[in-house]
DNA sequence: TTTT
DNA sequence: TTTT
């Protein structure tokens, strides 16, 4: 239930691999940040600007687990979710806070991975469905990501990777 | 033009009587703090939960006018922006970050002021029709709110007052 | 699950009071008409035009309880949904469209009922809690609304007022 | 200026090439079909199930001129606009109304035109940078669309083509 | 009529 | 750090 309304709308691009972690319940938790930019021309030169912002995404649970497989640096995506900020501490002991969007939905905007320069070495995710539609695309070899993180079809042994607690899972920059 | 979307929607409340700064160039910019909450009942307890999300609004030129001059503490509003994260450095000289709604759009979205326990010595907002709306508006004299900060309607003469940099608006603290 | 977004946000009053009919399983359906307006002033003239857009918004289940519980003519909401448009025939076996709103979310933006005119014989809507924030309300009993249609509560009671098919409770008008 | 808020995003595939017309002053006015579909399965059965809707959308001036060029049937895009409900008149002469999505905003968000098997006849869109970013693409031949209508780089010429006035671009059927 |  |  809501009191107010607190609604963000995203379309835009990762900039890295989504990072994946579990909770200790086992709940997936993946950070991504979003890339979306604003281009214009200085009133006084002309010249073109640019301007990026970078978002926070946050997936959790069954979204978490779509996004941690599905999703690559450079990925186009729709992201619905609400804006939260979280108080954590920094080294010195001080207060900070981060925004970040919780996503509530998403929606991959282009069939490929993203970044499609990433080599061949590995072991692929081919006939998945992430989103649930239709049956299992054809798809022969689809080129697993460079990434040291486990793999998320099997969080039960990804022991060795300490599972990141709720309240950690946070690092001591913004992004 | 954009690359990307980057769209937020909130419908909440303001948490204080608007922030009005005057930019070198005269431009206004208002900042306002609004609350939307989410309540839920624990899983395990059943006992009812809230949590108040606090979004830090920042409004320009006309909109900022207008936010300063009919918004107060309590009024509720839907806003409709961007989010951009602004990098700026603490006392210390550590790099820190604020991220805010920019709004594009703003409605009021009750008639009233909002804080109803603001005394009852002054007249009250009849005769207004901030946002545009309505008749020619005749209003000779728009009774002034309870406020330190100056007259918008005389950007000019708020020299006292020194005029904000659009970069040292944020102070070191979030909201 | 989605392909594509179909998403529909509005904030207006309603042209009526809702109108709740029971399918047979006994799930509520209720319509509202939605007014949301545009005012500009004509480029020539200089005269302020005003258009107003009418919307038909649906809801169902419970949020159809509420809708037919609380909102009012006049009522001033938040709705989000998803837009869908209906085949129908006409008297005369045309094919017609009417294109709703199928509401997910709705807010009440005013406390008060919103219909100011209703008589003035029952008691108001005092203790009661919509949209299920704060505490257990109490309330013994809850005023009912000057209304000829059944009673929520009992669904199963309205029997004398024929239940309206899912299919028919679109009439030969668009509104 | 608005009372209210009447805001509608969408992101889909168009159905078909886009239909550009010009109004007497020369303004473009573009009509696309849109679709978004909603799949889930049948409770009962357990069957995929699935609902395609589809959106009327009209784009004026520059991004009717935008959408005319770059976009063709199959392409991917971002809409944000506002429902406007039209009356009309059949051939019999009784009142009809058709519901479209006024677009204010709009994405490519595939760099394909979209329905790549056109063949490969015709004169080509190439080097041209649609939404205003960066410079002109290296894009050697895109392949036009088949399409009878005139070009829109020349409004001026399309004459044998009878412009169409503002309120005869609706057909007798709604989409 | 689109798309996966 | 993304994308065009």
């Amino acid at each position: 239930m809501a009191r107010g309304i607190n609604k963000v709308i995203l379309v835009g691009n990762l900039g890295q691999d989504p990072e994946v972690k579990y909770m200790p319940s086992g709940n997936a938790v993946t950070n991504v940040t979003l890339a979306t930019s604003d281009t214009w021309k200085d009133k006084q030169t002309g010249q073109p600007q640019e301007r990026t912002e970078w978002h926070r995404v946050v997936f959790f649970n069954r979204l978490a687990e779509i996004a941690g497989e599905y999703l690559r640096k450079g990925s186009k995506i729709y992201v619905e979710g609400s804006l939260r900020t979280r108080k954590w501490q920094d080294q010195s002991g001080q207060d900070r806070y981060t925004t970040e969007i919780v996503a509530s939905e998403m929606q991959m905007l282009d069939g490929r991975g993203g970044d499609s320069n990433m080599g061949g070495q590995q072991g692929g995710y081919a006939n998945q469905d992430p989103m649930g539609y239709g049956q299992p695309a054809q798809q022969a070899s689809r080129p697993a990501p460079q990434q040291s993180r486990p793999q998320n079809q099997a969080p039960a042994q990804q022991q060795p990777q300490p599972a990141a607690g709720f309240d950690d899972f946070d690092d001591d920059i913004p992004f």
